[in-house]
DNA sequence: GTTAGAGTTAGAAACGATTCTATCCAGAAT
DNA sequence: ATTCTGGATAGAATCGTTTCTAACTCTAAC
């Protein structure tokens, strides 16, 4: 039923080994004999087994992409990133969902490894030290991206999170003549934002204001919660000026929840986000955000990968890529 | 170095056959020895490989997903639909994206069919006859998701895209005393943007307006596309005072096309959404729209392949799955 | 006219599972 | 006691490649 690479042979009267150095590109093969099985391939519409070739050759040129969620918009652009650097170098993605639980993502690393992908890329919550573990004794190279691991012995693509939280923070604090902004984040989930929590207090703290813990909210990370916490921040009796919140989607919810009961943003309070998404400009007013590179991350974190597969040299093997503040008009100008 | 399935056998003293049999849940093995199996497996930390069993079995539990863009929230949430069930069913997803080229998607169908995937998943926008070509002659079976094959030849689910778009421009002509909506999507892009624009004239005609082909218009999806269009329809002449958009990204920028420049919705002019991605209650006022079920889509195109792949009995081959349409405060209540 | 050596090619052994067929063995039936 | 039956198990072929080693061919040099 099938064409295999015997078929080919035969009827091109050269051996297996012949036709697979055509296939594969060898140099090795006289001009007239690839010809001569480049045409029977043809007429045959034989079609390499990559499984079969993978169980020879050992290599796949597949890689495990474990994920938290991909209709995420901030983890389908980070997914994105990672597909279009794999198929620069002939890789595959098998892509899976963790929703970052720790049951999952291990199940799912074990799943990777059962198919013989050649690496694996990691996004998660909490790296726990069964992670490490898994990740330390895998038989293929693993990557970190957008996903903290605080021993940094795992490679890993990312920002300087609480850098740039205390950046953010601090654009608030100079604009609010030193007033406090609420921070608005989901804190336990993730070391990423405890990261974030870290440098909003590092950049309150230098301000010499008295820390003020009630104005921090820890929420679930989404847009209805964002809605919800913008009533708290206004029943509150030191009401802030500005919010930090830890990611665009959050914030637009928060925007949302302070018009939806007639304030107005900036004038009323001013919100800062994190990711710059591209929701941040689909907004009004458009968002101030930190902008994490996202599809940067996925791709650098994909290089990277590919550098491990080929056991290239590797001078820096956890990345810290650049970010910055984008002041739109959810902030007030200095 | 790695451990085989003939290292098990060796310690546990039984045959490969029988450790096969194991791993794979077969009744056929007396308990004691399953329990001996089992033992030596841990003992030797054995993880089955995946390649090997592909080659063997000619299943390789992997179906392909050829998906225009996975950065694209509407293809996300399908994409995490599909996903949701292959995990049911313990099947793998290698998702790859064509930016809706049929170049790249004719080349990545190859692909996956090397790979030896069970099954493939299929969205994109045109389908040509050599795509047809491609489904039919392939070896495994190929649905459709979200994707209109107008001879209904592949199996495919979707919504009924000419009727969502008939009812909501009668809705938007029934608000509106007899006037022609506006029409913005990107006609020439694919079947069932096309379908949209017979259910908009459709609705048109039906309600005895002479047809205004100058409120037609046609341009790439995109937010930035539709801040650019509201201009457009601000200054003509006959400014229609509603719009009827093909996709919720592109209303949304319509939306703020107009209030950017002083006007109000749904008052001057009324709006109406494609899609019902969680973008259209993240805006103010809320996107009233066509809810089309993405997730649901992607789920039972997921679950309608894997009745093929078990040559189980399709009843339906062509689903359509419901929608309805979402009034929210871009539109004025009847 | 040998021979060396480079360039080509053939042959066969992996790779690590599944699966078909055959064998073995114990207990039931006669 | 012998035969029969069916559940367990073993053995070996097979899946479709890659890749190692050996051998062959041809030209150039001596």
């Amino acid at each position: 039923m099938t064409v295999t690479i015997y078929d080919v042979a035969r009827e091109a009267n050269v051996s297996m080994a012949t036709v697979s150095r055509v296939v594969n590109g060898n140099p090795n093969v006289k001009p007239t004999t690839r010809k001569k099985v480049l045409a029977t391939i043809e007429r045959l519409g034989y079609r390499p087994n990559a499984v079969a070739r993978g169980l020879a050759s050992k290599k796949t040129t597949t890689v495990g992409a474990i994920i938290p969620d991909i209709s995420n918009i901030f983890f389908s652009e980070l997914a994105r990133g990672i597909e279009d650097i794999a198929t620069m170098y002939k890789y595959n993605i098998i892509l899976s969902n963790s929703d970052s639980k720790k049951e999952n993502e291990l199940q799912l690393i074990n799943t990777m490894l059962e198919k013989q992908v050649d690496g694996i890329l990691f996004m998660g919550g909490n790296i726990t030290d069964e992670h490490i573990q898994q990740f330390k004794t895998s038989s293929v190279p693993v990557v970190l991206a957008a996903t903290y691991d605080s021993s940094n012995e795992i490679p890993s693509v990312n920002i300087d999170y609480e850098l740039a939280a205390y950046e953010a923070t601090k654009e608030l604090v100079n604009n609010n003549e030193n007033k406090q902004p609420a921070f608005v984040g989901s804190l336990r989930e993730t070391v990423v934002n405890s990261l974030k929590y870290e440098g909003y207090v590092r950049a309150v703290r230098e301000s010499n204001i008295e820390f003020n813990e009630d104005l921090v909210f820890t929420i679930d990370s989404s847009y209805d919660e964002g809605l919800a916490v913008a009533e708290k921040l206004i029943e509150l009796d030191s009401k802030p000026s500005s919010v930090f919140v830890t990611s665009d989607e959050v914030a637009i919810g928060v925007i949302h929840g302070f018009q939806d009961r007639g304030h107005n943003v900036p004038e009323d309070i001013q919100v800062f986000g994190f990711d710059n998404t591209k929701l941040a400009k689909m907004v009004r007013p458009t968002l101030s955000t930190v902008v994490q590179p996202m599809y940067d991350i996925g791709a650098v974190a994909m290089r990277l990968l590919t550098k491990y597969m080929n056991k290239e040299e590797v001078t820096d093997k956890n990345v810290v890529l650049p970010h910055r503040l984008e002041k739109r008009d959810s902030t007030l100008s200095d």
